[in-house]
DNA sequence: TCGAGATCGTTCGGGTCCAAACTATCTCCG
DNA sequence: CGGAGATAGTTTGGACCCGAACGATCTCGA
């Protein structure tokens, strides 16, 4: 769903307006379109995969990484989902009085909460998930298959420098 | 700030967790790290630019868009800044009240509402621009700058994908 | 052993974020 | 004309989002 102006006026504009400043406009093209993707990818994912669970796209992240590591520590899941721990302790919240999961106080260190899915919760992410990849599928289809190994190398490039 | 697993051992160990699955793993890795690298370079670019002008993520990106159309009427700078109108509508409230931009209604058409900065707005765009810009240029430090133009490239075919 | 400092998850306050409902305005056809 | 329907922005209610402050727990050196 393209606003009025297209892509391309868009970025032609940006040229104009901010010609003869000295910048990086490669970098600004990039991350703009970083920024463009990740959010239009997001958006029809959670329209047409997530909605109809009833689930928001970070606590659809969330049940994720608990799912692929069978259980999980809260700093973790925050790290993993890109969320502050005041947000996931949120997050948690919602899920758990939904029956989706269960917190456990860590035996060993008191201070360590795990976090595990319930029955329901598995059930969940089996079914949603490869609905989910069919989407990922989706947004990915106007790449070129052979490149898709190489883009996402391009993006953990990203992710690296700008973790420190 | 990776947490306590490395990248490569969440993706092998996803890889584990769903073999056997009928899953275009390719495509997964393409979408979790255009998701892990945005949302690493929002982080990033809050926290060193944004935040000593107390700025949220949003709140700039509207101010941007304002900027780079001198003028902007509210639906198309909510699609530019990807949020609903909903969401705009509040920050435009937020940025009004700090002096950043006005609102105008429209005067051939009352329904509309376009947005201007203030001189106080545009003074803070021209001297945070360029800040934006060189954190742009750091998350984008780790790649080939030859192959700048096709990533971006491939990220707009993403949105493009996604957009329908 | 015992307390200073580190680390963990939660709480708090204020700002996004969205769908749905709402008000105001415009369009256009009968 | 006049009103039915389309369109624009705002409000509402509930969830997310973060930094900062907090209480609980652990660690480790004197």
């Amino acid at each position: 769903m393209p606003g009025q102006h297209t892509l391309d006026e868009t970025e032609s504009q940006v040229a104009t307006r901010l010609a003869g400043m000295d910048l990086d406009f490669e970098a600004m093209a990039v991350t703009a379109n970083l920024f463009r993707a990740a959010n239009a990818a997001r958006n029809q994912m959670e329209r047409t995969v997530l909605a109809k669970s009833n689930l928001t796209w970070t606590g659809f992240v969330v049940l994720w990484v608990a799912w692929i590591w069978e259980s999980a520590e809260t700093r973790e899941i925050a790290s993993e989902a890109g969320v502050s721990k005041a947000t996931l302790s949120g997050v948690l919240t919602t899920l758990e009085s939904r029956g989706l999961l269960v917190r456990k106080r860590g035996e060993r260190d008191g201070r360590l909460v795990t976090v595990e899915l319930t029955t329901a919760g598995k059930r969940l992410m089996k079914g949603l998930f490869p609905e989910f990849n069919k989407a990922e599928r989706r947004v990915t289809r106007g790449l070129d298959s052979a490149q898709l190994p190489a883009i996402a190398e391009y993006l953990r490039q990203i992710t690296q420098a700008a973790s420190d």
